[in-house]
DNA sequence: CTATTTGGTCAACCACGTTGACCATCGTAT
DNA sequence: ATACGATGGTCAACGTGGTTGACCAAATAG
């Protein structure tokens, strides 16, 4: 039971900050690795388009945004570097969104960031404490969340 | 160790979905209670407003954000008729942001619902990994996001 | 009494999202 | 073969939540 020392309202206080602490140390990190320009969300949309690239449509609902909200976040990380538009020679109507280098790059850099962050809390909390975090959040967040990592999340 | 199971991307993504989780069946369920228009951003502004008032200025110290961006925040709540500006006998230059009647109504049955969220919660993973979740939570995430509960949440 | 700090606001701008409208293209069904 | 509906992309207008910089009025320190 949620008790006056333990009250509803710190739970997503507590998922927020420590969600936040991780983006955070990711990008304090990335900017020392020469990519000072990636935005907490740029890394959901690069994940999103994958290594095999996709269209703006399809971006958004992966995403669960509009195709226009979609098209205008490929506009600004084109403007970046990390992605590039291509012409689909068997369909005119679609644009392919590709990653570039440098965005493969930003990626592989995440993966290993996020790895090493991880590593630090298991440090911090022990091996079972992290994974029981894991799977019991896995149990109660809505699966909603998770169609991001289906296509390939870092193409191992 | 992040392994191929257990990668480091997972971590934040797990952590926001159950943040979102949390949130949104919270913002659902207040619409069903009358607050349809209560934004997930509001209630962080709500609990930092707090049942003796503030001024924009402060307002932003503890959201941490600028004082201009608390202003436009403490406008849009006006609007919504969840908060109330009154003149401050003591000082001409400041404008004391007061939470209404429907403001507090609305900070009440937050409390309530997560209160209630939480207990779900551990009637699915058990009362103990709820209870370790948040104290791991606390053990990394950083402190600065916590500025928030420390002006008398929910006033008991 | 003057100088500085503080509180509030205005304006311009950016990131990120929304709807609605519109056009080009593709696939299908008559 | 053509006509039509579904699909992909874009433009425009707008909302929300943030930023800086400029500025004024009031309080406070010297």
């Amino acid at each position: 039971m949620a008790t006056p020392d333990r009250p509803g309202f710190a739970l997503p206080l507590l998922l927020l900050a420590g969600f936040r602490t991780l983006i955070d140390d990711l990008h304090a990190e990335l900017a020392r690795q020469g990519h000072p320009e990636l935005r907490p969300a740029h890394g959901f949309v690069l994940q999103a388009v994958g290594p095999d690239g996709t269209t703006a449509s399809e971006l958004g609902q992966r995403l669960g945004v509009s195709k226009q909200a979609a098209g205008k976040t490929v506009d600004r990380l084109v403007a970046l570097g990390y992605l590039e538009r291509a012409d689909d020679p068997a369909d005119a109507r679609r644009k392919l969104v590709r990653m570039t280098e440098r965005g493969l790059d930003g990626l592989r850099r995440s993966a290993v960031v996020f790895d090493e962050l991880r590593d630090r809390w298991t440090v911090t909390l022990g091996p079972d404490r992290v994974a029981a975090m894991e799977d019991d959040l896995r149990t109660v967040a809505s699966a909603d969340f998770f169609r991001l990592d289906v296509p390939g999340w870092f193409g191992a």
